[in-house]
DNA sequence: AAGCCGTGCAACCGCACATGA
DNA sequence: ATCATGTGCGGTTGCACGGCT
């Protein structure tokens, strides 16, 4: 036996919502703020469901709500955020004052997607599709010839194009939210200089760009940041992670950087193979 | 002008989680 | 501890719109 329904669907109206719904959901709200959804149609004069009436007011109603593009920031900021936490919307949205989870969604599926996808880079792990053709043929024990040749197979029609991580997120409680998402007490800054690496510690709440994690972490979150701090140990830039000032030398630069970038890219394949010993050392937590 | 197709986005669905009785 | 109910969330759908043939 499931769960009834929250409202007769049969008898509620649903589809695009009319100026006059609008109306009196705002009036509603205006009148007596936010409370049971489930008594606002109701009371609102609206024959519409409850949770219908929280949707338009959370997803367009809003008087904080920005219905503007997107800004590249905000770009750079969901391609980071999703790389790290994958498709929580409402935590990327969250970063994002003025966007709901529904515009962050919709943005990605129609944009963001299809960007990533056409610069060679699998959405969903953030990876070089070379990469993961590299990485599947080792799985399969295939001959290393027909890995060379899913390399070439794969160049992305579009040069990769790196990015340029946000240094500070519009909000400033990104610690407290990403502690949350991995666990307090795990992170340690790492920085880069020109010699080598060093481990300090975050000094300031919204200082999260470069926040790794050492421990019991969800293992998607883990996983994606400390392959990124493998790479970058073995002197290999990556998407997302790059040091500030290389990745603006690659910003500045003309297609040629990007030529190498993407060798850069099918080298730290081809490392990844040839050493698996750079693997190992960081996954003895 | 009409039909087709791709795109963007509002809205819906169903499940998971939170909360209070 | 259990159940009922409200809320949050991610995935998906459906429709309006514009461009192209």
């Amino acid at each position: 036996m499931g769960r009834p329904p929250c409202c007769d669907k049969a008898n509620v109206k649903r589809g695009p919502w009319t100026p006059e719904e609008d109306a009196k959901i705002l009036a509603y709200v205006s009148r007596h703020g936010i409370g049971n959804w489930t008594l606002v149609p109701q009371k609102a004069g609206l024959n519409r469901c409850g949770k219908s009436c929280r949707l338009r007011w959370t997803n367009y109603l809003r008087p904080d709500l920005k219905h503007d593009n997107f800004t590249p920031e905000e770009e750079e900021c969901i391609l980071e955020l999703h790389r790290t936490i994958g498709s929580r919307w409402s935590w990327i949205a969250k970063q994002l004052p003025g966007r709901t989870d529904n515009d962050v969604k919709n943005y990605w599926n129609t944009k963001l997607k299809k960007k990533l996808f056409n610069m060679g880079i699998d959405p969903v792990t953030h990876k070089p599709f070379s990469q993961i053709f590299t990485e599947f043929g080792k799985l399969g024990n295939l001959p290393s010839t027909i890995n060379q040749n899913a390399l070439l197979n794969t160049e992305p029609r579009i040069k990769p194009e790196p990015l340029l991580l946000p240094q500070k997120f519009p909000n400033a409680n990104n610690l407290q939210i990403i502690e949350h998402m991995v666990g307090p007490f795990l992170f340690r800054g790492i920085e880069q200089n020109e010699e080598d690496y060093k481990i300090r510690g975050i000094s300031s709440p919204d200082d999260i760009s470069s926040a790794v994690v050492q421990e019991e972490t969800p293992l998607h979150a883990a996983t994606s940041i400390i392959e990124n701090e493998v790479n970058d140990k073995a002197g290999v830039s990556c998407y997302g992670l790059k040091p500030e000032p290389e990745a603006m030398r690659y910003m500045e630069s003309s297609s040629s950087a990007a030529d190498s970038f993407l060798e850069s890219i099918l080298a730290s394949d081809r490392d990844a193979l040839e050493f698996p010993e750079l693997l190992d050392g960081f996954c003895d937590y």
